[in-house]
DNA sequence: TTTAATTTGTGTATAAAATACACATTCTAT
DNA sequence: ATAGAATGTGTATTTTATACACAAATTAAA
C-alpha cells in the first residue's frame, strides 16, 4: 500500500486515509521463523524446538520470534539464529512468507520464513530443558502450526538452490574431503551419485582448493582435504544456462 | 513467534506474554505490492501507477495495498490484480518480502512482493487520470519508496524462473508463433538467440501444440500458430538437472 | 607381518545436448 | 513480375553428461 488505491473500482483512498489505518486497525503481528539446517553423520538435520503452546503440546516447531517494530526482517532472523545457536556468521536467506489468515490458532500472525545453513560442529547447542533438538530432515512428522509446510517449502528450496549455488559448503567443516561433499549432496538431494563423475564435475568447476592435507581418524585410506574458493566464485560470473522446463 | 522464546538467553517468554504483545504493540502494517509484467511490441512491460505521496511526487510506484487483517496474502495480491487489471485468471507468484525499518517514510510498512504475468491485450486498463501506465521494463528510472529494488528483484526472479518454468506463455496470446515466443525470451533475457536452435529446443520439449493455423495481418510470410500444452506439462515430472554453479 | 576389508584416486568410451551455420520457400507490398 | 522480409529446415562440430573397472593406500584383525 503506497499510493492511491482503488476500492470497488470507485472510491479512491488517499494516503492520509491509509495512514490513519496504519496507525490503528490495519496491522498484523509479524514473525520470523528460521529453518536451520545442519549436516551430521551423513544426514541432513533441522533444528526444532518443542512447542509450548497447549494446542500443540508435544509437537515440534521452527525457531521463531515476533519481529520488533524497530527491527529489520533480516535483523530479526539473525537475532534468532544468534540466540539459538550462538552463531552470527552464517548463511541466511529469506525463503517465503506465509500469511494465511488461520495459520495461527490465536491471532493473525504472518511469518517470514528464513533458511539457514550452519556447520553443526561449530557450535554447541544451548540446550534448555531438552527443548531444542536436531531432527533428521527426512523423517519430520507432525509439527506445530503450519510449520511442516514451511519446513517442506524450505527443504525444496534448499534442494533447488544447492544445485545452482555453492551454499552446501556452509554445512561442512571448512576443510572437507570429496567424499564428505558427495555425502552432503546425496543427503540433501536424496539421490546416489557416481563418485568419479562427481569428482570430475567439481574439479572441472575449479572452485576447490587442494589443502595438501589428508583426513585423520578415518578407518580406511584417508582422502585429501579441500576448501571452497569463495573468492574465485564471487569473481566468476555465472554462465548462461539454457531454457529447460 | 510461535513457541517459548529465549530472550537474553535467559528469560523465557510464555505464550501468554507474547499473546498480549500481539494484541498491542508488536504489530506492523503489511502491504502487498504487485510487479505486473506484460509484453507488447516485443518489449517487456511493467504496469506502474503514479505515486500520490507528496514526497514521491512525479515518481512511479508498484500497485499495492494494505493487507486486510481478515485476508490471506495471496488473496490480497489477487484482489489488487483484479482491481487494477480486471483479470482474475492470471499467473501470480510471491517473490520476496521487504521489511527494512525505514523503507516507508511515514510508518513501518512491511511489504510482500508478488510477481504477475498478464497478457496485455486481454484487458483494457481501467485508466483513471492517466495514473496507470505500462513502462518498458528496461528503462525504469527512479521509483517511489524502495520499489525500484522490488522491481529489480522481481525482474531477476522472472529472468531466472522463465528459463526453468513455462510461465512466459502467460505473457503471450493463447495462439502464438515461434517468432513471437522467441521475441519474448529475447526481451526478457536481453539476449539474442539462434532461431533454428530455439525452434529445435522447443520442438524437442514437445509441449507445443500445432494449431494448423497461420498468422494473419503480418507484412511477410505468416508463421504457424501454436499453443502451449499445459496438461502435458503438468503430467510430466521435471527431469534431474545437475549441479552447476 | 601378512592378509582382508575398505575407501581413495584415476581415465576412457559412449551418448546426449548445445552450438554454429546457409539456403530454399512463402507471403506481402510495390 | 519483382523485391523484400520472414519462415522453415538439417548437418557437422563441440561440449557436456553418463557409464563403467582397477590399482593404490590405509586400517584392523589374524
Amino acid at each position: 500500500m503506497e499510493q492511491a488505491t482503488i476500492i470497488d473500482n470507485k472510491k479512491i483512498k488517499t494516503f492520509k486515509t491509509i495512514q490513519s489505518e496504519v496507525e490503528s486497525i490495519n496491522k498484523v503481528a509479524l514473525s520470523v521463523d528460521c529453518v536451520i539446517f545442519g549436516f551430521d553423520e551423513n544426514k541432513l538435520k533441522v533444528l526444532l524446538i518443542r512447542s509450548d503452546l497447549k494446542k500443540y503440546e508435544g509437537h515440534w516447531s521452527l525457531l521463531g520470534d515476533l519481529v520488533d517494530p524497530e527491527e529489520d526482517l533480516d535483523e530479526a532472523a539473525y537475532r534468532i539464529l544468534k540466540q539459538r545457536t550462538g552463531l552470527s556468521d552464517v548463511f541466511l536467506e529469506q525463503v517465503q512468507t506465509f500469511g494465511e489468515v488461520g495459520r495461527h490458532p490465536a491471532n493473525r500472525v504472518v511469518t517470514v520464513a528464513y533458511c539457514s545453513l550452519i556447520n553443526i560442529h561449530n557450535h554447541k547447542l544451548k540446550i534448555l530443558d531438552n527443548e531444542l533438538h536436531w531432527h533428521d530432515a527426512d523423517s519430520i512428522m507432525e509439527m506445530a502450526f503450519d510449520h511442516k509446510k514451511i519446513f517442506e517449502t524450505s527443504f525444496c528450496r534448499l534442494q533447488k538452490r544447492v544445485k545452482e549455488h555453492p551454499m552446501g559448503f556452509s554445512l561442512l567443516p571448512s576443510k572437507f574431503s570429496l567424499r564428505e561433499l558427495q555425502n552432503l549432496y546425496e543427503a540433501i538431494l536424496n539421490i546416489k551419485l557416481d563418485r568419479r563423475n562427481f569428482r570430475k564435475k567439481f574439479f572441472s568447476m575449479d572452485f576447490l582448493i587442494d589443502l595438501d592435507e589428508i583426513e585423520t581418524e578415518v578407518p580406511h585410506r584417508p582422502g585429501k582435504l579441500y576448501k571452497f574458493n569463495y573468492d574465485k566464485y564471487e569473481r566468476t560470473q555465472k554462465k548462461w544456462t539454457g531454457i529447460a522446463f
